[in-house]
DNA sequence: AATTTTTGCCGCATTAAATTCGGTAAATTC
DNA sequence: GAATTTACCGAATTTAATGCGGCAAAAATT
């Protein structure tokens, strides 16, 4: 009931994660319907899930260009050095920056992948270029731009 | 009030938005008392947002690791072709693959990138081989682990 | 294998939240 | 500047969440 790797949760539970990953905004009277359990104790696992961590957190998803976001994009950072100091620098810039949504430490290609999203390829030229490449600790960059997105899959797939 | 881009909304809205993508489970009480209207208009706000698309849908977000997900990947996937029929082929295969939990068309490098959540390296090795790589489409395919995620973050800069 | 203990469920009562509605004021249109 | 629409509020109502006592099944103990 901790900070730990990997949680118990039992099939009910399972089905529990399904459909809230799916739609959080279901009510606990028709989720216990759709588990087949009465409310009160369908309450009690949403709130055990909660509390072990394994349901983080509920989050609106937004439409990027309603919203007046139409460019998305990926970008692969190489950074100048490899130590743990340069890479918390880093980490500690992009953190500020709100347009990058994601982050991730990878292998490969690259050290670094982001996720960038703004409104138009201008404001992400200027992005990059006043925000991204004025990181000291950033070598190469690479941009992937996204001509469209097929699959965006909130719901991930527990394994059996 | 429809499908198309850029929407209407104010700064109260604008509001909304941003708590609600951090935070979708607040009650619409506490939700009024942040944005200072009383319950009766900001529900009304909220459902327009929703019926206008802005707001498309509501999702539980789950620790990876806790559910027992320990790797995931992006995949930059070159196409054999690249006429219309191939690409639609291609997407088609794969939707059905609940690992593959985002699919992008990009400029640059590939022609796709996936991200990709599965068990393991080994369950990793053998989706790839038995499922991504099957796909007859698929020419080029290029791994990217991610060895750790400093930042995912659910909430879009809504620009001003 | 019987007893104890724990766990998980249900139904009901209570509390809290969402939703509806009538009225009013501000903003917009004509 | 009159008419119309839009957006707000407060209060009443409906609906949902939550808390609790009791019961039954499963698990642990002896």
């Amino acid at each position: 009931m901790d900070n730990y790797i990997k949680v118990k949760f039992d099939k009910i539970d399972r089905k529990i994660l399904e459909i809230l990953q799916a739609n959080a905004k279901i009510t606990n009277a028709q989720l216990s319907k759709d588990i087949g359990l009465s409310p009160a104790p369908t309450l009690e696992r949403v709130k055990k899930l909660e509390q072990s961590g394994i349901i983080k957190s509920y989050h609106a998803k937004l439409d990027p260009e309603k919203i007046g976001l139409g460019v998305s994009t990926f970008v692969l950072v190489g950074l100048i050095g490899h130590n743990k100091t340069n890479i918390e620098a880093f980490m500690k810039e992009i953190d500020h920056i709100s347009e990058v949504i994601e982050c991730h430490h990878i292998t490969g290609t690259g050290d670094f992948i982001l996720k960038i999203i703004s409104k138009d390829i201008t404001s992400y030229q200027k992005l990059m270029l006043e925000k991204v490449s004025e990181i000291k600790e950033v070598d190469s960059m690479q941009s992937m731009v996204i001509l469209s997105t097929f699959k965006d899959s909130k719901v991930l797939p527990i394994p059996a």
